[in-house]
DNA sequence: AATACAAGCGCG
DNA sequence: AAAGCGCGCTTGTATT
């Protein structure tokens, strides 16, 4: 920890348990620090004494951390109570769960969660839904997680015991502590963003779209591209932003298609298809990025996404708000560090079937991984003639593709890659039978809930109609193809959450730089020394003072292979980085 | 008037 | 060429 209020001692400690877990009375601590003040009542948080130093244990990262950092306190190291427990209750490796389901009042979401999220459906499943979740399920006030620290050590010493009877607790704990540094860091990319030059984001708007019109009108290109789209139609009047008011002007201008999205249109030819095309494509731009999510986003010169650790069921992270993960290609040049600062920019080339190779003990595809790009190793091999189809092949084998290229593709994968392919396939039977997988850390999907089940069921009495029948086939695919891809998909965010863990802990330990070298739009917690200012499944950004780049691009690659040799041990597989030092994120 | 849903497209 | 996973966001339309 840095910072003002990091010096435990300046805490107010309340009381101590026999197994060296610190009460601190957190309203105190931001009391004594200044201005924050997170509440007025109640303990807030516990620390538990470990060799490694203080590890923060407490509700949920999402509500007490901000505060925090806000006051200048960086927390190195948490165990985050909300986000375990969504672990630890359904984890297949936890053989004694019923303590932890017993309590759906840590089933809480995310703070910054959608009411509609997904913890609703998993409730119901387990038939848990109560008071605890009801008021989600109503579409009403969204329910923190229990707030008193009686709770809070109730509920560590629950996670205790149930970690306790796993199978494999080592690899849980390691799980436990990646998601609660991912959930520190989550916090820490909102609070710094991501450097963003309004002139360039501008230009490229301008450029596409003509000059902001002052009053809500579309912009030039817009109106000149919806004319001609009209004049091609012969329809004057023709809408172009309703889809079936779209499609029914096609149709009379003798394009019938069956939908409006981009690659059926590009099948006819017509003189409305290009033009239409690129309308859609700028009305995309200006609706999606345009000049009001500048203003809203991005105005101070930092983009701000809210990141939501564990809002997706197979561990990845969701974003609520601002749309991290839909960061368009075409803007990644608006990514731009500050004067005096530089950008190191990494993404894991196919990270997800590396993890499989990896999961599976696959030495064969191991091999074709060694090196560079996975896929020329899979030609090199002999095993497909051409890049693209074995990446559509193995596409095709992660996600269940069962037509098409990719569909025909995978049974060559299947021979030349046995143990790997026969993960997944057997992650996919699992799952069209209703049951649950798991990572290869221990996190565990949910199984199959009543309401599946009754759909399977009806299909086999002596009754069912073909409809029934194919119902039920079509749901258990579904659900087959689900779980296929996520032992993957989760193991792909457990490596990544290894990886930013890692390098977070590197980046915090080397020195701050002077003060004429500061990045002010972020503050003075990031202005003085390298910070991760994005994340995105498997692509990060560093932003660095200029002089420390080469040592976060070394610490970004240490990092990586830390990982690597933390999940899979000695088993021989890479994670080679595309990593570049840039000024902005533009890619090549 | 408020809310839910589908279509479409952006990202990995 | 357009199937097969996971998301978030905007728009227009249907529902209440």
């Amino acid at each position: 920890m840095t910072g003002a209020g990091s010096d435990p001692a300046r805490w107010r400690v309340v009381g101590r348990t026999a197994d060296g877990i610190v009460l601190v009375d957190l309203t105190a601590a931001l009391t004594e620090i200044g201005r924050v003040r997170v509440g007025d009542d109640g303990w807030r948080a516990v620390a538990s004494n470990s060799p490694h130093g203080v590890r923060w244990v407490w509700s949920d990262t999402a509500r007490w951390y901000p505060a925090l950092l806000a006051d200048g306190v960086v927390i190195a190291r948490a165990h985050d109570l909300r986000l375990c427990h969504a672990i630890l209750r359904a984890s297949t490796l936890v053989s004694a769960p019923a303590a932890l389901r017993a309590q759906p009042a840590w089933d809480a979401p995310a703070v910054n969660a959608p009411s509609t999220a997904a913890p609703a459906l998993f409730d119901l499943a387990e038939g848990l839904s109560d008071a605890g979740t009801s008021g989600l399920l109503g579409g009403g006030t969204v329910p923190y997680a229990p707030e008193s620290i009686d709770d809070a050590l109730s509920e560590l010493r629950r996670q205790e015991e149930a970690l306790a009877s796993a199978s494999d607790p080592g690899r849980l704990r390691l799980l436990l502590a990646a998601e609660s540094a991912g959930a520190l860091l989550a916090v820490e990319l909102h609070a710094a963003g991501v450097p963003w030059r309004r002139e360039v984001h501008e230009s490229i708007l301008e450029t596409a779209l003509g000059t902001r019109p002052r009053n809500g009108s579309p912009p030039r290109r817009v109106r000149e591209l919806a004319d001609v789209v009209r004049a091609a139609l012969g329809d004057p009047a023709a809408s172009l932003d309703s889809q079936p008011k779209l499609l029914r002007s096609l149709h009379r201008a003798g394009v019938p298609a069956r939908s409006t999205s981009r690659w059926e249109l590009a099948e006819y030819e017509h003189p409305v298809i290009a033009p239409l095309l690129a309308y859609k494509k700028l009305m995309r731009l200006l609706t999606a990025n345009g000049w009001s999510w500048l203003d809203e986003w991005a105005a101070d010169g930092r983009f701000r996404p809210v990141y939501v650790p564990g809002g997706v069921v197979t561990g990845r992270w969701a974003s609520s708000g601002g749309g991290a993960l839909q960061l368009p290609r075409q803007l990644r040049p608006a990514v731009h560090a500050d004067p005096g600062w530089t950008l190191v920019v990494a993404d894991v080339a196919q990270l997800e079937p590396r993890v499989l190779a990896a999961m599976a003990g696959d030495t064969a595809l191991a091999e074709a991984a060694r090196g560079h790009d996975l896929y020329d190793g899979i030609v090199a091999a002999g095993t497909i003639r051409t890049r693209a189809e074995a990446k559509v092949a193995m596409l095709g084998a992660m996600y269940g593709a069962t037509t098409g290229d990719s569909g025909r593709l995978v049974p060559v994968l299947r021979r030349a890659y046995p143990r790997a392919m026969g993960l997944v396939d057997a992650a996919a039977r699992t799952g069209a039978d209703g049951g649950a997988v798991t990572t290869w850390l221990g996190r565990s999907s949910a199984v199959g809930d009543a309401v599946w089940h009754e759909v399977q069921a009806r299909a086999g009495t002596p009754d069912a109609s073909d409809a029934d029948r194919a119902r039920a086939r079509r749901s258990a695919g579904d659900r087959g193809r689900f779980t296929r891809n996520f032992v993957v998909q989760g193991t792909a965010a457990e490596w990544a959450l290894a990886w930013l863990a890692g390098l977070r802990g590197e980046l915090a330990a080397l020195p701050a730089v002077t003060v004429k070298d500061a990045a002010q739009a972020s503050g003075p917690l990031f202005s003085r020394r390298a910070h991760l200012c994005f994340f995105l499944h498997d692509e990060i950004i560093v932003h660095t003072p200029a002089s420390q780049a080469e040592q976060v691009a070394a610490a970004v690659r240490r990092s990586a292979d830390r990982a690597a040799r933390l999940l899979f041990g000695g088993f021989p597989i890479d994670f080679p980085l595309d990593l570049r030092i840039a000024e902005d994120a533009a890619k090549g």
